[in-house]
DNA sequence: AAATTTACGTCAGTCATATTGACTTATTTC
DNA sequence: GAAATAAGTCAATATGACTGACGTAAATTT
């Protein structure tokens, strides 16, 4: 933490902006907060591995989701081919992620996770499932469908369909 | 889009790991889609003036606290000095934020938006103020508490008190 | 059978965001 | 006066992302 030096506890003169009533702030900044506490654990367990937070996304959904293609884990992602190519090649060479030749499409480069990797990327789900257990534990079990609710609501509209069938694997449930 | 192109639709044999059942994957994945999309239409619009997603954090905070200081600044966003130094120098330089002595600490330099930064502020809250509000809309009044409150539960405990001090301009409400 | 499209990989160059570590200056506090 | 604090700055580096172009193999279309 070098230089960083934590206060914070914010009470000087802040005449605050007005402050448009429509606007809900507090849930832009909570949302910005959760998500920002949300990673810190799981960063700092790929440190150790000198992986990075794009490492975990690709073996999270790749160890979640046996066989998938290169073209999928972009859409998926939401980046480019070429943001792929380093990572995917290190998770590769070190032992997390196998390729294989598709069995009816042999252009296709199918990806899995080895017991190493999906070791892994179990040892960080755990850890952010923690975080969530515990953000539910209060709430009432129509909370927490309304929490779920919230998040699914937050994607793009015509994504939501994809994202519903690739969460799909665990449970169901559509909006 | 270059190269991406879109398909998803997963329908490969996925045997699908077990799948620990208490490990709440849904909400891990939903999260992660949700921070995705919420954090597109901003980013779109910064690019128009040479922004990225660092100023946006930056601007939006300044803006929302008048006065704030470095430190506190750099405490919200979690990282360090020198990460900050570049984005608040540009946004300094192009007149978006000014910074004054502290009145009784002048080794402090207090940080203020000025209106072209207020109104760029206001403009990108207003696009995630959108999707947030669509998100809540099919929910009751006890389901957008859930949600709030599983936001804020998902913040470092030890965190949580200055997080709900720093959101409190706006509207009152702890956990 | 040839042409086109698709899936994937790769090269080269760039940019934005973040890091660590060390050092300076001004100011306040002890 | 000495020590601590707030802020700024320098240099070097890592990571994650981008664009654009090109190559190869395999599948699909015509």
């Amino acid at each position: 933490m070098t230089d960083v030096n934590f206060s914070l506890s914010v009470d000087r003169p802040s005449p605050a902006r007005p402050a448009p009533s429509d606007v809900p702030i507090d849930m832009i900044e909570l949302l910005f907060f959760a998500y920002r506490d949300f990673t810190s654990d799981p960063d700092a367990a790929l440190a150790e591995f000198g992986f990075g937070r794009a490492h975990h996304r690709v073996l999270h959904f790749v160890s979640r989701n046996p066989g998938l293609r290169v073209t999928d884990l972009l859409a998926i992602l939401s980046i480019t081919k070429q943001s792929l190519a380093r990572v995917l090649k290190q998770l590769v060479e070190e032992d997390y992620i196998l390729q294989e030749p598709g069995p009816v499409d042999r252009r296709e480069r199918l990806l899995f996770a080895t017991e190493r990797g999906h070791a892994l990327a179990l040892r960080l789900m755990r850890l952010q499932a923690e975080r969530i257990r515990s953000a539910l534990a209060d709430l009432p079990q129509e909370g927490r469908e309304a929490a779920r609710s919230f998040l699914y609501n937050m994607i793009d509209p015509d994504q939501r369909a994809d994202v519903a069938q690739l969460i799909g694997h665990n449970k169901d449930q559509a909006p």
